[in-house]
DNA sequence: TCCCAGGTATTTT
DNA sequence: AAAATACATGGG
């Protein structure tokens, strides 16, 4: 365990922001401190002054996880001042409501199945959800005088081994639990490196992605998104629909697809975390 | 009781 | 090829 001390300015970082966004589920804030958990690994960090911030983790996870989890090799501070003087005024006023976003790079496995869940779903139920997967199948972590305990996710070799009913059973996956068994087993018995998806670019691990029964395009994008930290998907669900017939009302969705894609290529999803949030928690 | 949820797979036109 | 429908589950 130790103690890292980082200097960011306040517009950079929000926590509760990303919390609120969408894209992370094991993310939370309990009196002044807020915890995150990825795959096995465990953080915490609090906010010492306008700029200064704490993160107690293993040294060795910091660099190799972490530091990239929170993606702060990015600054966002260009593609802010793009969005602060251009035209658009739903996605100022999401820029303007969503200081501090970032997309943050989560453990591959983890968004996978996360993202599976998610369909057809609600936002808290997700969350419970995964909560029940971790502390059913996950690999408890004692308490510990730096860390509370906790539970990590588990693994493919820990689905996989299950029989569908007890993966089904008390768990409120509903249909997704076979979806899932079956992308479980097929990691385990390596029909799918997931190592592999790292050296493809956007459309080539969206295209493999989609071979895996239960992962259609929006999921899949989110995958890139949140997993590949491929900052070209752009996932529409219902409400990014929402967005773009009601704030984008003069634009089909072609059109509209074209604008976002043109404009802010290579930026897009960060553009659709910025309206998301937005569009759920104050419009 | 019905309706919906950060959709997808399958079946039917 | 496009359009309808089934899918589990809990919460409103």
């Amino acid at each position: 365990m130790s103690k890292i001390i980082c200097t960011i300015p306040h517009e950079a970082f929000n926590p509760e922001v990303i919390i609120q966004s969408g894209q992370v589920f094991r993310m939370w804030k309990h009196k002044e401190t807020y915890y995150a958990l990825s795959g096995d690994k465990s953080i915490w960090f609090q906010k010492i002054d306008c700029k200064t911030w704490e993160f107690h983790t293993n040294l060795n996870d910091w660099i190799n996880f972490w530091w990239d989890y929170f993606d702060f090799s990015s600054d966002y501070s260009g593609i802010n001042t793009k969005i602060m003087n251009c035209s658009d005024d739903f996605l100022k006023k999401s820029l303007e409501n969503s200081q501090g976003m970032r997309i943050l790079k989560q453990d591959l496995w983890e968004t996978i199945i996360t993202f599976i869940i998610s369909q057809q779903n609600n936002i808290p139920k997700i969350g419970k959800t995964i909560s029940i997967l971790c502390s059913k199948f996950g690999t408890k972590h004692e308490a510990t005088t730096e860390m509370i305990e906790y539970y990590s996710f588990p693994t493919a070799e820990q689905i996989a081994n299950l029989r569908l009913s007890d993966l089904q059973n008390g768990t409120m996956l509903g249909y997704r639990a076979e979806y899932i068994l079956k992308f479980a087993q097929a990691v385990q018995n390596e029909e799918i490196n997931l190592n592999s998806l790292f050296s493809l670019n956007y459309e080539e691990a969206m295209r493999k992605l989609q071979t895996i029964k239960g992962i259609g395009l929006k999921v899949s994008n989110c995958i890139c998104l949140y997993g590949l930290h491929l900052m070209e998907s752009y996932p529409i669900d219902t409400w990014m629909s929402k967005i773009i017939s009601q704030d984008y009302a003069q634009f089909t969705q072609e059109e509209y697809l074209f604008y976002i894609n043109s404009e802010y290529k290579s930026y897009q999803g960060y553009i659709q975390q910025l309206q998301f949030f937005y569009k759920r928690n104050f419009k």
